[in-house]
This record gives structure tokens, sequence and C-alpha cells, in this order.
RNA sequence: GGUCUGGUAGUUCAGCUGGUUAGAAUGCCUGCCUGUCACGCAGGAGGUCGCGGGUUCGAGUCCCGUCCAGACCGCCA
């Protein structure tokens, strides 16, 4: 070992004991006779020492030349200091340097390593390997190491094997873009790159290993976002012989145990909701349920006062800002102005003030007078001080209009704490989505979700009314699981296929082998999968999923580090029988 | 595929309705400093204003195109 101790493990218990500590350098300070350079590791830092007549000149002048980033071997005695710093676990400390030797220089680097660094995000990740020398990056990714821990140490408790799916697999035309690769050996094709192992884990049900996870990297060739990596990790999750039931309560488990755990917080049980249920309250499939701010339908205290606006609307539905009567026309406006931007696309937004003195000031008042509006507060359960938000038009849109306002307002308010957790499950997804480009239905969740069984009359009159064995996980309003109990017969299975619109012979083809494996004795089963690194995201309390990953993908899906996707030989192409489009 | 925002010193940014030699902070270099720890003080170097074109007597500033980055919409079973 070059070194006899970390630089975050020296106190003043070690005082006169001699040793050698390796790093980088975070900062020289020369103080003229005195001078002392900050040592840095990932495990903290000690302060090195000198004083000008007391030490070897060229000992000295040799700790002046270290620069920034400078990698030492410094070897001394550590001593009590005589003004001690409190800030730092090794504050009463410094070691006294003897010998010093540069293991390796470093050129300036382009941003400072410092918590508040000066990087832009652009710099940073070309130059990661410096940016994660950062403490808060290293500490979320040791974060996300035990999230990981902790993960395996609660399944592997709950008789769960851990078994790795492949990653060159084929494509299939449902659900997201597929990453392709080309196959030398069978040329003009492709394999894909999982978007998940879903007709895998299915298999081991088949094959009776009863629990499985993996935790496992999936791809999408999808459009990125701050939460969104076109390669990302899942914990994923299937077990056999089970309800629903079981298994929300094997991963609330799993989600309270990484509570517990990893944060040291008891979180309460974890409620449940329909996906009709939170449409209806919050207008989102995901909602934020850290405040209420609940929606309530006006249609029948609304309508039929003149204002044409709220009479041809297909809903009327509106949220109780509390205490914010005080908002002035110019924040109203504001909001008004926020839910008219495209992104949210609302054509308008009414108000009605609900003043303290039992008053109501609002943009509608020429039809709907005090009564009218108490109607309003007495439904919404307003009190004066607060302010009632309104919006009206078509159901869905409308909705998800109001949940953007009611987002926006409660982070406005200071009511989305990121130190607060609230965890939900969304029960009872549909099974189909209607898809108006395709003009067909497709699977909400995927087209091994079983439909409930009391629904399937409905799968020919009404397909758009079937309720799915599918469930969601969300914490703060994000999406962090989704599973379902799958189909595990081929009858059913085949149904389900026709009913997505393929032929009989496209559902052979592409999934032929599960269809096949059903026939040979498939139990019941079911699973899950979480987003490892939302989930992390949360549990350190940021947006993005960026510094939760070592080395992440830009806007554009590069990875300017390595500078990659890039060109490939034509050696390479020929071989793989590919030839590239010309440009027009 | 679309909308918006940005690109000026190594870095983070300011630079107004177009007008002399493009600024600040920080970093970097030099010197001074006996208890610093975001040390302090004095001095210095450092710019293809993303790129291309246009308007103008004159463009960092206005217009068009383009590249790059970020946020969002579409997309993400």
């Amino acid at each position: 070992m070059l070194r006899t101790h970390t630089c975050g493990e020296l106190r003043i218990i070690n005082v006169n004991e001699r040793v050698t500590l390796t790093g980088w350098v975070q900062r020289v300070r020369d103080k003229g006779s005195l001078i002392w350079i900050d040592l840095r590791d990932r495990y903290g830092i000690t302060q090195l020492f000198l004083e000008e007549g007391k030490s070897d000149a060229a000992l000295i002048e040799q700790m002046r030349n270290c620069g920034r980033e400078f990698v030492l071997k410094a070897s001394g005695t550590v001593v009590e200091r005589l003004s001690k710093n409190d800030k730092i676990p090794t504050g009463e400390i410094e070691i006294k340097l003897e010998t010093l030797e540069i293991l390796n220089p470093s050129k300036v680097p382009p941003f400072t390593i410092e918590d508040d660094t000066d990087g832009g995000e652009d710099l940073r990740m070309k130059y990661r390997y410096l940016d994660l020398r950062r403490t808060t990056v290293r500490e979320s990714l040791q974060l996300r190491h035990k999230m990981g821990q902790q993960t395996r140490t609660y399944l592997d408790a709950q008789q769960f094997i851990e078994v790795e799916t492949p990653v060159l697999i084929k494509s299939t035309p449902e659900g997201a873009r597929d990453f392709v690769v080309p196959s030398r050996m069978n040329q003009g094709e492709f394999y894909a790159l999982p978007q998940s192992p879903q007709t895998f884990k299915q298999l081991l049900m088949v094959s009776g290993f009863d629990r499985y996870y993996q935790i496992v990297k999936c791809f999408r060739d999808e459009d990125l976002r701050a939460d969104r990596q076109p390669e990302f990790t899942q914990i994923d999750c299937e077990m056999a012989f089970v309800e629903q039931e079981d298994i929300l309560n094997v991963f609330e488990g799993l989600i309270r145990h990484l509570f517990k755990n990893v944060k040291g917080i008891d979180i309460p049980s974890v409620p449940r909701m329909t996906y009709d249920h939170a449409m209806k309250l919050y207008g989102s499939d995901k909602p934020d349920t850290r405040f209420e701010m609940t929606f309530v339908e006006l249609d029948d205290v609304a309508k039929g006062k003149g204002f044409g606006i709220f009479d041809d609307a297909e809903l009327v539905v509106g949220i109780n800002a509390t205490g914010c009567a005080s908002y002035t026309r110019k924040q109203i406006d504001a909001l008004t102005d926020f839910v008219k931007r495209p992104q949210v696309g609302a054509k308008g937004l009414v108000y009605a003030r609900y003043n303290e003195d039992g008053t109501f000031k609002s943009s509608v008042d020429k039809f709907y007078d005090a009564t009218a509006l108490k109607a309003w507060a007495d439904k919404m359960n307003a009190k004066p001080g607060d302010l009632m938000l309104v919006m009206s038009g078509e159901t869905d849109k409308t909705r998800k209009a109001l949940n953007d306002l009611r987002l926006h307002l409660g982070t406005e308010l200071g009511l989305r704490d990121k130190n607060t957790f609230a965890a939900l499950w969304v029960l009872d997804f549909p099974l189909f989505e209607w898809d108006e480009d395709t003009q067909r239905f497709h699977a909400k969740h995927h087209p091994f979700t079983s439909p409930k069984r009391e629904d399937i009359p409905l799968l020919d009159s009404d397909p758009g009314k079937v309720r799915a064995n599918a469930y969601d996980m969300v914490i703060n309003g994000t999406e962090i699981g989704g599973g379902s109990i799958r189909i595990h017969d081929r009858p059913t299975q085949q149904l389900m296929f026709k009913k997505l619109g393929f032929t009989e012979e496209e559902a052979k083809k592409q999934f032929g082998f599960l269809m096949e494996a059903f026939e040979y004795g498939a139990p019941p089963h079911g699973g899950i999968a979480f987003g490892f690194d939302r989930l992390c995201s949360i549990f350190g309390g940021v947006d993005s999923i960026r510094d939760f990953i070592a080395f992440p993908k830009n806007n554009s899906g590069r990875d300017v580090m390595i500078d990659s996707p890039s060109t490939i030989s034509n050696e390479q192409l020929d071989e793989l029988g590919i030839q590239l489009k010309k440009e027009d």
C-alpha cells in the first residue's frame, strides 16, 4: 500500500503517529513562511503543513510547486493544529510534512472540483472523470450503491433469485423504438437490445424459478429528458403463484425497506387509489400526493348560468388554493399565462377570490352572483381567504391542464418538499389506450398484461373500458415502478394479440416462443419493474437522474466524453454487409 | 418532428434603443505575507463575441441560415 491512512480518518488521538497519505491537491495556501496543502481523497480532506526556517528549503519549494489536482504521496507526523477548523472531521490535526512525492502532476482543471462547481453541464460531462471527484456527485453514486445493496438484501431474504438475461435479443414493433445491432454472422439480420427482460422473466416463471429479480440495463431509442436516458437500469422482478395483492405487499415491503435502511425513514403503509380516481382527483395517473388541492367537479353549480364557455364544456373542474385570496391581479395573470403556454395549452383560467370578509371577487362576476359563487365554495370546501381556480373544456385535456396548474401552484407554495416522501399505488389501469395516429388500440402497459376477469366480456363490446390487473407505484408525482399480473395461457394471449391488431402470423413470428411455453404448464404469475435511476434521484431529492449515473448521455443521446456514437470504418461496414444511404 | 432559452476571457456571467481600446468575478502567472482553511494584499497575462451569410458609414448587439447545449411538447407498450 502506498498509504497508511486515508484523508478522512486521522483525529486528535493519532497525534505523534508517523503517517503516509495519498490523494489529490484540493488547494495550496501559501502564506509566505507558512504553507498548507489540502489533500483530498474520497474519504475526506487532510491538511499538510510546513513552516519556513524549520524545514528543508527544497521540500518547501516542492510543496509550492504543487498545483490543483496533483497526485501526492505525503509522509509526516500527525500534530495538533494551532488553529482548528470545526467544519471538517480532520480539522483538529494536520500533517507536519517530512517527505513529499509527486506521483503525478496535473494540468489546471477546466472547472473547480468543489460542491458548487463553476462548471456547466456540458463541460462537466466532457471531463466527467473530474466531475466525479466532486463530493456531491460521488455521494449520489454512493447512494445508488447503497440502494442496490439494500435491494439485493431485501429480495434475497424474500427468496428471490437474481438471473441474468440476454442483452442481444430480437426487435418487436410494440412499445418504444429498439436499439438494433447488426449481426455479422447472419447478414441482413439484427439483434435488438431489450427494452426490458419481460418475456425472459416470464419464461423463468414457466421454468419454475418462482421468484426472480435482476438489476438490469434496459434500452429505449427515444428522445431524452432530465429523467430519461437511452440506457437505464431497472429493478426487474417476477413472481409465480401470486395474485396482485401479493405483489403489492412484497414490493411495498421493498420500498419501505429502502426508505428505512437507506434514508432512515419509516414511511407509512402505501395508500392505494384506482386509476379512475387518480384521474378524477388529480388529472394524472401519477399524482403528487405530498399535498391536497384535489380536483372538484363543478358542472352542477357552474353550468346553466349563462356563461357559454362553461355551459358548452364537457367538464368544469376546479382546485381550491388555500390562503391564496391575497394573490394580486398580477399573480393571477401569471397563472393564466402559465396555463395558456403551448405546453399546457388551456384556453383560459377562471378565478374566484373568497375574500376574508366573506365577499367574492371573480373573473366571471357578470354571470355568477355571490350566492352562485358561495355554491362553488361550499362544493370545493373553500373558506374565506382562499382562491378558487376553475378550468373547463374537453375532459381529458382539461384535467391534464389543471394537473399542470396544480403542480405549478404546489411548487410555488412550497408544498413539494424534497425531503417529504409520499408513495402511492395506482391500480386498475385501463388495458388499452386508443391511438389516434394508427386508429387502433394499443396496450397501455404491455401486451402480456391480463384483463380483469369481470371485464373480459367488454373486450368485444367496449375495449376502452376494460381494466387491467396492472399497477404503478408513484412517489412524489413520479412513476417509479409498474407491473401487472400476466396472461399465462395461450388462448388468452392469442386473443390479446388479435385485439391489438396483430395477425395470427405476426403474433406467432414475434411471440410464438412465449405462447408455446404457455402450453407447457405456465404457472399464474406477475411482476413489477422499478426505474432504479429515478428511484435513486428521488431518494437523493433531485429532479435529474444524470448524477446517479456515472457516465450519462446528453440531451441528444451523445456521450461527449468518449464522443459516441461515432462512425465506423468501411471495413467494419463491409463485414456487417451494411451500406450507408447517401446524403441527399 | 416541434416550441422556447442560451452560446462573449480557462470558467460562470454582464454588455441597454447598433457607435471610441468588449467588462466583472473567479481561475491562472509573478511578488509580498508566521496559523491559513472560499486566506489576504499588489501587479500581470488572457477574447476568431459558436460558425457562415446579409443589412448598415459602422454589428457582440439587427435579419437569415447553420451547428452545439439545456428545458419542455410529441414520443417513452
